[in-house]
Formats: structure tokens, sequence, C-alpha cells
DNA sequence: TGGTGAAAAGTTTTT
DNA sequence: CTTTTCACCA
């Protein structure tokens, strides 16, 4: 029993082919190149002392600046010391796990402001609003002091630091130069759905008939896909679908025209899809030398977070802004937590920057502040079976070790989600609910501990599910915002005029195309031929034109509402529920002055109302146990963390399971997981597993590869069955 | 245009 | 197995 669990002989991995070992050769040398170069505390101070002869203090120390109010040497390990004063040239800080990685990019923020630069030549680019703002607001902080008592500081803005995520970076690059680079400033985003709905538009226009294929054409969806996965990792359409998608290789030809007609189609009705908020820019970045230029003078110093989820359009944005060598570049990341490959992340670009950048410099932050000993080796255990990345160990200075990871196998999912239960009430006197979390490889795969925990009254949160933005009301709500704003969005017309009965595809076209060549009036809603009498369309010429007198966001929004809410009711039984959602937006455009603003930040920063919650609906923060995704999870911590579903097929996932290069993600995946434990890790795996995807009984290979004595496996686990009823209530209540 | 039924697809999702 | 998407027809 204990010999087959940790065991890897019973799993097939995938076979690496001719074309993966050069790749992975040429990973190695570039990461190899770039170990030659790392500078950690001691190499600097000998460096130092070999040149320069300072007597007592290391070289680090003395960096640190006289006047300063922030003490760096004294708040800082060594290790993040150098990074955060390490402020030319081009550096890749490896930042490992629970290694305060945001904590480094705060200081070096406040050190670079403190050594002369000027706050509108800092540029900080991550991947959430959140981890922007808070790196902005802690610099904030970090300097109050500094700013009021120092004179050379004083009346500095700290507010003029670009802080943000890469796409409201280049949203605002693309309004704020917009007369520079000649497009209109007033574009509308196309969020994915929209994007497919454009495609399918687009389609239809093309006369892509798919009746009488022999082979089936790509869905909307697939279509979307093909076309983001081109742009994001750089492949050619035809390369990506012989490889992926060979069954429609017959139609390459057609769905290279289509890319390329979706392509004029948003350049001439200014609209931008997620991808061309980045591309665009690097677009105009290219051939625009005059704009090229601009942005390399402003920008002097630039921070990249969460380096290895870029993809190539993020990479060569920071390339051309960072070509200069008196523009410098310090990108942070943990080539262990690449887990967005299937977004288009190319986790080659961190493993590449010696290649990209041969003079860079390497750091690494290897001190872990967040879990206990005992599961750091399980952790650097994981680790140690990725197959590519740089060197490292995460160390802690916690005397105790702690106890190990628990590894328990029930005979099936409700078994897992009664174990977990028990545990949490278990170990709840010594924790607040707050303490626990539940992540999963699907969000599905939670299912049975959300019911388990309502039948025992503990109190949870679940991240992720269906986003307020993607509900169907809001998107009809936001689609005739969007029209007010940009009369060229077609794809917002569409939405709108095809919700009327008696119109369909047809009509809407001829409708906008109408619009379009009357020079974006309304007019045409008036026009009985166009809408064969329809009173309902009349109504919305006059919601339209009413809804653009109003002075505020909110206002408009309401007028708005008040046209639709009737057509809800009619569209959805549940339209009082949904009606409820109405309140929020009208709240969030409280917060907002303009439409652009309004609309901007929605679609780059949309609430995460997603969240579901269980329990205290008073209390702003619930004290609640989280259940989430493991992607959700990432850059999270909790003391006590359950990693569900651990079974081969389930985690990793079957789809991933024949490719290396998916399967090595997987890997990094429960990497991830395993990491967000401060000091209680508890590995369920079910007996069985079996869908139609397919019947599933090994435990995970991630754990059978690692070293059996790094986990404690709890035997008694597999005997206690689902036998005895738990009471003589009847299960249908 | 909109209803019907057959045929696919079916993870993860910071924007 | 369940949900979404598409083609066909009245």
């Amino acid at each position: 029993m204990t010999d087959s669990l940790f065991s890897t002989r019973y799993y097939s991995y995938p076979k690496l082919d001719e074309d993966i070992r050069d790749k992975m050769q040429h990973l190695r040398q570039s990461i190899a190149k770039l170990e030659a170069n790392l500078i950690t505390p001691d190499s600097v101070d000998k460096a130092s002392k070999q040149t320069e002869g300072h007597k007592d203090n290391s070289a680090l120390e003395n960096t640190v600046l006289a006047e300063s109010e922030v003490d760096y040497a004294g708040e800082l390990n060594p290790s993040q010391l150098l990074a955060a004063t390490t402020i030319e040239g081009k550096v890749l800080v490896i930042a490992g796990a629970g290694s305060g990685k945001t904590k480094t990019l705060t200081y070096r923020t406040s050190y670079l402001i403190e050594s002369g630069a000027s706050p509108n030549s800092i540029l900080l680019l991550t991947f959430t609003r959140k981890a922007a703002n808070e790196i902005k607001g802690r610099v904030k902080s970090l300097l109050a002091e500094s700013l009021a008592d120092n004179r050379a500081l004083s009346g500095l803005d700290l507010n003029a630091i670009t802080s943000g995520t890469f796409h409201s970076f280049c949203n605002m690059l693309l309004r704020r130069y917009s007369g520079l680079l000649g497009i209109n400033p007033k574009f509308t985003i196309l969020d994915t759905g929209d994007s497919e709905d454009a495609l399918d538009m687009i389609c239809k226009d093309q006369g892509v008939v798919r009746k009488n294929m022999k082979q089936a054409f790509p869905r909307k969806k697939t279509l979307q896909k093909l076309i983001s996965t081109s742009r994001n990792r750089h492949i050619l359409l035809r390369d990506l679908i012989e490889n992926d998608y060979p069954d429609i290789a017959i139609h390459i030809p057609v769905i290279e025209q289509l890319a390329m007609e979706y392509h004029r189609y948003k350049r001439a009705n200014h609209l931008y899809d997620f991808d061309d908020i980045i591309s665009q820019v690097v677009y105009h970045l290219k051939n625009n030398l005059q704009f090229r230029k601009l942005i390399q003078d402003t920008y002097r110093h630039v921070m990249v977070d969460e380096y290895q989820d870029t993809n190539i359009p993020q990479k060569q944005l920071i390339d051309y802004i960072c070509k200069p060598d008196n523009v410098s570049l310090m990108v942070v990341g943990d080539d262990n937590q690449s887990i967005y490959a299937f977004r288009g992340a190319n986790y080659e670009n961190i493993l590449l920057f010696g290649d990209s950048y041969p003079e860079a410099k390497l750091i690494k932050l290897e001190q872990n502040y967040r879990s206990t000993p005992a599961i750091l080796d399980y952790v650097n255990a994981l680790s140690e079976q990725i197959t590519l990345g740089y060197q490292k160990k995460l160390y802690s200075s916690l005397a105790v070790d702690g106890s190990k990871p628990v590894l328990s196998r029930r005979s099936n999912d409700k078994e897992e989600a009664k174990y977990i239960a028990d545990k949490i009430i278990n170990l709840k006197p010594e924790h607040d609910y707050n303490d626990f979390a539940v992540l999963s490889r699907t969000s599905f795969q939670s299912n049975e501990i959300q019911l388990q925990f309502m039948q025992r009254n503990i109190p949870f949160i679940v991240v992720g599910g269906i986003k307020f933005i993607e509900k169907r009301h809001i998107k009809d709500i936001l689609a005739l915002v969007k029209i007010l704003y940009n009369p060229n969005d077609t794809i917002a017309w569409h939405r709108i005029l095809t919700l009327f009965s008696g119109v369909g595809e047809v009509t809407a076209t001829k409708i906008t195309n109408a619009i379009t060549s009357r020079n974006n009036s309304f007019e045409p809603l008036l026009d009985p031929k166009l809408t064969k009498n329809k009173e309902h369309i009349k109504e919305l010429y006059q919601v339209l034109t009413k809804a653009e007198q109003q002075e505020t966001v909110a206002d408009i929004l309401q007028t708005l509402i008040d046209f639709y809410l009737p057509m809800l009711k009619m569209l959805e039984d549940n339209w009082r529920e949904r009606s409820e959602d109405f309140r929020v937006l009208i709240n969030l455009a409280r917060e907002h002055s303009s439409l652009d603003n309004f609309l901007e930040n929605l679609a780059l920063d949309p609430p995460n109302d997603s969240v579901a919650v269980m329990g205290d609906p008073e209390k702003k923060e619930p004290d609640a146990v989280t259940i989430s995704t493991i992607h959700s999870a990432k850059g999270l911590e909790w003391p006590v963390v359950f990693v569900n579903s651990l079974v081969d097929g389930l985690t990793p996932h079957h789809r991933s399971l024949h490719e290396f290069e998916e399967l090595e993600e997987e890997r990094k995946l429960f990497y991830v997981a395993c990491s967000r434990a401060k000091t209680h890790l508890y590995l369920t795996a079910p007996d069985y597993y079996s869908s139609f995807a397919g019947y599933f009984d090994k435990v995970s290979r991630f754990i059978a590869e690692v070293p059996e004595d790094t986990v404690l496996v709890d035997s008694h686990a597999s005997k206690a069955r689902a036998e005895k009823p738990e009471s003589n209530e009847p299960e249908w209540w």
C-alpha cells in the first residue's frame, strides 16, 4: 500500500520530443548565463572591500542613505536590501514564495525616490490593480516622514508614480497620446465575450458557411482563443492550428482571413479587445519614433511584478521602454509559480531574461517568512521535481519544525469534504474561520465542500464563479452605456437591438449600418422602414437622447436602467434578484466622474463581487473559511490550508497529462497550492473519481514523486468508509 | 426571426 | 452526464 503510494512507476509520462529537448537546452543555457551574474550580499561585500577598502561596515550598509528616515538595513534582510538598493541596470529578482517580494518592491521604490529619482519617472507594472495600489500606498506611508522632514524631498508628489496593471497603463497611454498616435481617444473595450460576438458577426459578414463542410468549422469561442493565443505567444495561426487543432487545418486560410478582418473591424470602429490594448501600444512603440522616444524619456525606472506571467507583447512593451542603457529595469518573479500559460503567459520570458539582457544581474530572495520548516521541506521537495528553473531553496529562520503535511485518502469526494469539515471544527478553538482555506484544482471540485460546510454551519466565502460584469443584465446595461460613449460600438448595438422581439441579426445589421453611415446619429431608430415600426425601438431613441443630457454617470445609468427593467422582466424570471445588482452598479457609477472613467474601470478592474457569502452578511469582512481555486489563491496565505481532489486526472488535470509543458505547469500549480500554508497543510484524495472524462483512482503523481518521509499519511483514513448514517433524518431534507 | 432538436464540448482566468 | 452552440425549418 505504502509502496504504491510513493512510487511513480504506475504513471505514464509524456515523451520529450526533439523540439522540446532543443528548447529546454536553450533555456538551460540562458539560465546558466544569468546564474553566472548572480549577486549576493556576500559577493557585493567582497568586491567592494577589494576595490574601495571599506573598514567595518559591510558595503551594503554603506549604501544606505545617511539622511533617510527609513531604516533600510534594519527592516530588510540582506538579500532584500541588495535588491532594494540596486537601482542601476537590468536586474532579475527571483522571489520565492513568501519571501517578501512586495515589501522589497516597496522599499526599492522608496529608495529610488530618496536617491533623487523623480516620482513621474517611476513605472511599476503589475497584473492586478490591488497589487499596484498596495505598493504605491505602502511607499506613501513609508516616505511620509521623510517627505515632511527632508528638504530635498519636500513637495514631491508621490501620486505621480505610475503604478498600475499592464492594461491600465497601456489604456492610459492610448488615450493620453491619441493625438500623437492618430487614434480616436473615445474607444471602447471589448471583453472576451464581446470579442467572441464580434468574431461571430464577422464570420457571417464574410459569408462563412458552416454547413456542407467536410470538417467542422471552429466555434466562436475557439476562434477567439486561437487568435488571442496566436498573438500572445507569437505563434503563427497556421502553426498553432497544425499543432494543437489538426482537425481544422483545412480552414487555415479562412481563419487567417477572419483574423485580418477582425483586426480591421476593430480599428475602424474604435474597439480594443484586451490583447489590443497592449499590442497596439507595442505597435506604436515600434513604428512611431517620436512616441517611443517620449516614453523612454519619461519612464527611467521600470519595475515589473510577477514577471513569470508576462506574455510576449508585454515583454516587448517592457523591452521597448527599457532599451536605452540609462533606463533601469527590475523584473521580479518566481519561475516556480508560472501557472497562466493557458492564458498566453510565456514562462520562457523569465528564463530567457539573461538572453535578452546579457549584462543583467540576478538576485535571489530565498528566506521565507510564511511557512514552518516542515512545510518548507515539502515545498522544496516539490520544487526539485520541477524540471527547469533557477536554482533555489527556501529556508526559514523559525526554530521549531512544526507539523508535516498530512495526506489522507477517503473513499470519495463527499468523505473528503467531511474530513475537511471535521478538521476545521476540531481546530476551530485555536483559530478563526479566516485562518482556513480549501483549495481545489477546478472550481467544480468544491461543491461537496460547500454542501458539508452548509450542513455544519461553517461560514465560508467562495472566490471565483461568474463575474459580476459577465452577468447578462449587467452586460446589457453596459452595452447601452457603450453606445452612448462610442456609437461605433456595433457589438453593443447588436446586443441591444436583438433584445427586441422581432429584431434579429439582419435587422440589427441594417440599423447599425444606417447609424454608422449617418455619422452616428440615432435618427435611423425612428425610421419605420428599418424598424418595422416597432414602438420599443422608438423608446430606445428617446431614452438614449435623454441619457445623453444627464449630468452624472449615475443619472445616465438610472435612465438606462428604467428603460431596461421592463425588458428584463420579460427575459428572466429572476429579474427581481438580478435587479439588485443595479444598485451595485449605480453605487459604482457614483465613484466615477465621467463615462470614460466608469467604462474603463469596469473593464480593466472589474469588481470582485462574484463572491458568495455564507454567514453573517452584515459584517464587512466576515469570519469565514475561504474556498478557492488554486489559481485564485496565488499570492495569498493562510495558517491552515487544505488541498483536495488529489487524484491523478483531477490534479494534474487529465487534459494536461499528455504534454510535457502542460504537465509541468500542473506541477507548479500544486507547488503554488502547498506553498500557501503557514502552519498546517492537509492533502486529501478520494479513492476514485469518475466522470465523463474517465475513471481516476491513483493518488496524484505529484504526491508520489516526493520522498515518503516528507508527509504524514493519515492511516485510519480509508477504513472509515461511508457506512454509518450520521442521523435518522431523510437525506432529501 | 425564433423555436426545436441534434451535436459538441466539457480546466484553470490577474486583463 | 449536462450545458452550450449551431443548423434547420416553419
